[in-house]
DNA sequence: CGTGGTTGGCGAAGCGTTTCGACGTTGGCA
DNA sequence: TGCCAACGTCGAAACGCTTCGCCAACCACG
């Protein structure tokens, strides 16, 4: 192993002059700067992450917590993941992997071993048992997600209320006045995951202002549970003219059974999903969509830990920032004017 | 922070004393075995990581990189991911997340640093340039996928090459004849990813021994490239009664094609996906399936790791292991007996 | 009762950094 | 010319842990 002395004895100056110069915390001539860094560059030195993080009391490497569960669509939680791994280490910063079931065992652990600098959590829910302990030990850390008390935390989320009502809109434009709402399965709702509750508070009350009429039902996103909920919509509502669809999986059967019950998308009904782009593109036809970008869902939370590990480096209280990501929709070829009515 | 001395002094004992209870790398009575633990609990005792690292000379992390790239399927990723941390969380190990798109230096960088133990390498090409770098440290490392030279490494995978011939077999078996390979688009060949040649190599082999004519056609995975692949088989193959599908994301393109050209699955033609259960449940008909285990593949991926580690440890020289996970065939119902010929 | 081996515990020397205070050297200014 | 402030560099003291060698106390044995 190279270490600091070898590159100081290479370079011809002290170890603390090295680190200096890595560090850029003192004034180091031209000169000098030049022949140490030739000197790393030639040994191939890399400071060693145990000693640095023993001595300057910071470990460069902050902790991202994913859920084990997952009925959360995985691909946003990779693309997330991959978003606050790229964005710290522009940062500096390492990534440590920690899965939620170690729950706030996990955090106290993370934070007292001097693992990590900072938490990312993601799966938050609205009265998490994680939050407290941060506190405790005034870990920093920013949330994906949002939950009841976050003094002393900063998060980010989609604004999923903004979502819901975009879908609203986008219907009540086309003429819709009769629109099914298919949701998460029922066990969404009831961990208070926030986002499904937002979404469908953010729809209805659009919908209201629109004149909308609605109904909202759970699905637990396989095929039989979709057959089941448009069974019932159709049955309770046939005047439905169009679906917003928020459960990724109930996609692809909604759009097969519309097809087999010989309504066709959008002349006949339209469908509109809460979704990732790239899904939404996979279909035939193509899913008009709402969509939030998960990618920037990951590097704002970095962006947010940061400044809060900024705040207190240099001896300052850290502000709890709170973002909202506005949505975006793409209209493509699922959704189209309601049909004429034929009494 | 609560350090070994706060412990040390808590329970009336040397700190060196502490870390011999801690680690049980020596004979300590019951009764101070005892003592210590209990000023441990009370205190909230966690050993600082980066002092740890420094003093003992390894981290208890593995470091875990993952492709950026995503024309794998992403769920799997995250899977492999998540089995990885909680194998790794088993045997006391923390990982950390690097991304594919550090390449070489990336590797270079965590096994300088100390900051890892041992490296868990994804999507590993045929010649891969990480390789080299590792063994130029001779750091620990195991691969998940499969490389030209793996020596000085381990590395576990599917028996692709067994999931190729398993399809083959439950087509040939079905009394199908003229069969159809939809694979991954052209550039997952061109970058040798392995898998997809194995799968081919053995679905190739199996269908000769079985007297089965197929074509192999890349796509895509987008619903135009489907479309243009099916029609290009169904011009030069009429009598085609089956297809095997690798790429997840033609799947839905070609079940809905299928249906639109009047086709019935799986009466008209049978459809074998080469995919997850989990995904295979999601279409109608439910697909019939050939599937290995990502959970197992990051768990065995993370015990050969261990292994290694170990071995070093004992000043041994680790063995190089090298696993293939037998691939499973589900029977569900999208493939049948192939049509009676009406000529 | 001396000898030799175990057992249980202690003290201290690192491990490789960062960082603080100190110390020449300069250069500008009175 | 003398003085004071940078400026650039160095030496040494942490940082919290592991581990090696040592030593006392104890046991069993001849």
């Amino acid at each position: 192993m190279v270490t600091i002395a070898d590159v100081a004895r290479h370079a011809g100056v002290s170890s603390s002059t090295v680190s200096y110069v890595l560090s850029g915390k003192r004034a180091i001539s031209e000169e000098t700067r030049r022949r140490v860094q030739t000197s790393v560059r030639e040994l191939g030195y890399h400071p060693h992450a145990g000693a640095r993080s023993l001595a300057a009391r910071r470990s460069h490497v902050i902790a991202l917590m994913v859920p084990l569960r997952s009925d959360v669509y995985v691909p946003v939680m990779m693309e997330i993941a991959i978003a606050v791994t790229t964005t710290a280490r522009r940062h500096g910063y390492d990534v440590l992997l920690i899965t939620n079931d170690e729950g706030a065992d996990g955090v106290r652990r993370i934070a007292a071993s001097g693992l990590a600098d900072g938490l990312l959590l993601m799966d938050v829910e609205l009265d998490d048992a994680r939050i407290p302990v941060l506190r405790e030990r005034d870990t920093q850390a920013s949330l994906i997600g949002l939950a009841d008390d976050v003094r002393g935390l900063s998060c980010v989320d989609h604004d999923f209320a903004a979502a819901g009502a975009l879908c609203a809109d986008h219907l009540a434009d086309l003429g819709h006045r009769e629109v099914a709402f298919v949701g998460y399965g029922s066990g969404v709702y009831h961990r208070h995951a926030g986002y499904a509750e937002r979404t469908l508070a953010g729809f209805r009350d659009r919908a209201a202002g629109r004149g909308l009429r609605f109904v909202h039902r759970t699905c637990e996103g396989t095929y039989e549970s979709t057959a089941g909920t448009l069974a019932r919509v159709l049955a309770d509502r046939p005047g439905t003219t169009a679906f917003v669809v928020q459960n990724e999986g109930a996609i692809g059967p909604l759009l097969s059974l519309l097809r087999t019950s010989g309504r066709t998308v959008p002349e006949d009904v339209s469908v509109l999903a809460l979704c990732q782009d790239q899904l939404a593109e996979q279909f035939a036809p193509r899913l008009t969509a709402v969509t939030g970008s998960a990618h920037e869902l990951g590097r704002v939370a970095v962006e947010q830990l940061m400044s809060r590990l900024a705040a207190v480096r240099d001896g300052g209280r850290p502000a709890d920032d709170r973002v909202l990501l506005t949505p975006v929709l793409t209209v493509r070829e699922s959704t189209g004017p309601a049909p004429v009515r034929t009494p």
